[in-house]
This record gives C-alpha cells, structure tokens and sequence, in this order.
DNA sequence: CGGTGAGTGGGACAAATGTACCAAGGGGCG
DNA sequence: CGCCCCTTGGTACATTTGTCCCACTCACCG
C-alpha cells in the first residue's frame, strides 16, 4: 500500500499497476494479486490507509498546539513549518490525499474516508480556530480547511522555492489575523 | 479533447484511452492518433483547453462584477453561485482542472499552463478584493484562491445538497467580512 | 516429528491498449 | 476537369496489464 502512495504520487494514479507496485515492494507479482482482491481494491485500501495517517498526524499536530497560547503569528508559523515539512519529506502523500478527493466523488466506498477526513479537519480547524482567540471557531473552519488545502494544492501544483516564507506563511498569517480581528470589533 | 475532458471527469484520469475517447467523441479511433502525437499530447492538449477556457470565463465574470461596487454579501452571493452553477452544468471541468494541478508536477509541459491558470485566479481574486475594499489586495489574493479552490475542492469529493447555501455561501462571506474589516480596525 | 496451511515465486493467458499502416474519400486548386 | 493532399475508416500487431494457477517453502501445532 506504501510502494502504491509512492507510485501515485511520483508517476500519477494510471502507474499504479500490479507489476509496478510488486517491483517498488520487494514482493512478487502474485504478492499483489494475493493480499488484494483486485487493483482498485490495492487503490481503495492505500487511499484509506493515506486518509487515516493523515487524521492521525494532524490530531498530534493540532492537539499538542492548542494548549500552548500561541498567538496568530506563532499559529502561522507552526502551521507552514508543518506543512512545508511534509512537502518536503513525503511529498506523495498530499498528491495521494488529493487524488483520494477525486477518486472519492467515483467510488462510493471511498466517501466515507473522505468524510472522515474532512470532518477531522473540520474538527481540528475549529478547535485551532477556538484555541487562537476565534469569536465564532465553527463558522472559521471551513474557511481555515479551505485556505490550507488550496494552498497545499497550490505548491503540489507549482513548486517553488520559498513557498513556505514567501506564500504559505504570509497566507497563512494574513488569514488568521483577519478572522481572529472580529472580536476586537465586537468588542 | 472535450471528450478526453468529460472522461477524466466521469471516470478518472485512467480511463483515458484512445479507443474510449473516439468513441465518446463519435470519431473513429484513428482519428485520435492522427490528430494527437500520443496519449500524453491528447491529455496534454486537453488540459490546455480546460484551463484556457476557465481563465476566459473567470475574467468575463470577474470583470462584469468588479465596477459594480458590491458589498461583501453580494460578492459572495454572486461568487457562490457562479461556482454553483458551474459544479451543476459541468462537474468535470473543475475535476480536470485539480488533475491538471497534480499532474503539473510531474509534466514540466504543463507548468507553464499551470502557472498561467493560478496567475489569472491572483490577478483576479486581487482585482475583486480591491473591488471589493480590501485594504491590501495583492496580499488578500493568495488567501481568497487558496480559500476558493479548497471549497470547491470539498464539494468535488464530497457532493452534498445544499452545498451553495450551507457551506460555500456562509464560508466565502465569512471571509470576505473579514478580510475586508482591516480598513476599519485600522482607521 | 509429520502434516497443514498461510504465504511465496514464477509463469501463463486473455483482454485491453498504444501505435502504425493502408486503402478509400472528397474537396479545393491548378 | 483532374490531380493532390488532408482526412477518414478500418485493421493489424506488439506490448502492457489484470488475473489466475500451481509448485514450493517453512513455521507452527497436534
């Protein structure tokens, strides 16, 4: 399932054959055809095992960032550095999480994962939203999920040097001041 | 090329073949190799077409709305149903254009229509902001596209009824109000 | 210790697929 | 009109690919 995140997100979801993810394993032909009843349950179960690793890390992220106080700045530049890290170290994995997106409006099994993980963001994005001074956490986010899945879409797509100090961190600090003024409005 | 279109929107990237696009597009399947170099030119090519055509629309809407001098309420009422009407008539076309994304990545031969396509949403999302009374376009854009292409991202995986009205709608004036409030914080 | 069953390794095969080839049409230009 | 070339329609073929099958290993359990 590893060797078929890899796969996808080196040579895009159509490389994702039995040979080339038996090669990329270390396992025979059969290996694929045996663990798997067919290739699009090899896909299926990759993208879901790609979906609940990523909930799982963004809950380690987000619930060891909460507690601590942090103003919209250090928010900001917590949450690019994450980002930045990741794109750097696995950068299959968002490309799979992307794919996983589309696939998802095809293949009904997959839904519910999707479901899952938005909701995960959702939960995460308004308990960060709460925990950074939000007067209104549940209407923040989804535009927090937003803005971050589109700018990660953004950098997947066009990779460019400094993205993380030129793009991602100013976004990210711009949008998080913003959302976070309107108690002083109120106020 | 429209049909190639149609056929990554309904059945994914893989189910491209030159033998499926002829026959959706009522051509023999000659006349698939004869026209395009390879497969890859024929996706290639299509995703140029997808891409031109939105950069056209966008600035046909955008353009139309910007001297009108509407209030953050009606710039998201009139984006989110644009974008509505958009995922009704023609679902795939915003599932073509997030493949064009990923696939960016892996072919240099379309980062250049990639860029063209993010440049024309900055450029517009800026104009829209200005418009709309941001008090610092340029650096609003980043965030408004991020935002935008993360929600339509969401409904693609994840169709739901009422998406417009629950979700787009709330999410894109919520952060307009927000992203415009700046002037008044600061004055 | 013998058997048994999960897992491995290698190969086979039919279907699908990319691409090349060729014969015929047909409209425009001399 | 007659020629020519762009285009069409159909077919052929080598390769890739999904899937199946079977002989074999070997750790575990009675």
């Amino acid at each position: 399932m590893r060797a078929t995140l890899e796969l996808i997100g080196e040579r895009g979801a159509d490389a994702v054959t039995h040979r080339a993810v038996a090669e990329r394993a270390g396992v025979p032909l059969s290996g694929t055809t045996y663990w798997f009843e067919s290739k699009d349950a090899l896909l299926q179960e990759a993208f879901v095992l790609a979906a609940r690793e990523e909930v799982e890390r963004l809950e380690r992220v987000v619930l060891e960032l909460a507690p601590r106080e942090l103003t919209v700045g250090e928010w900001a530049d917590a949450i690019a550095a994450t980002l930045a890290h990741q794109s750097e170290t696995e950068p299959e994995r968002h490309v799979a999480l992307f794919e996983l997106g589309l696939e998802s409006a095809r293949r009904p099994a997959l839904r519910a994962e999707a479901e899952r993980l938005l909701g995960a963001h959702l939960r995460l994005a308004a308990l960060g939203a709460r925990a950074a001074g939000s007067d209104d956490p549940e209407a923040d986010a989804p535009v927090i999920v937003a803005a971050i899945s589109g700018l990660i879409f953004a950098q997947l797509a066009l990779p460019r040097q400094g993205f993380e100090r030129d793009v991602l961190r100013p976004a990210l600090e711009r949008l998080f001041e913003r959302l976070t003024s309107g108690a002083a409005i109120r106020a």
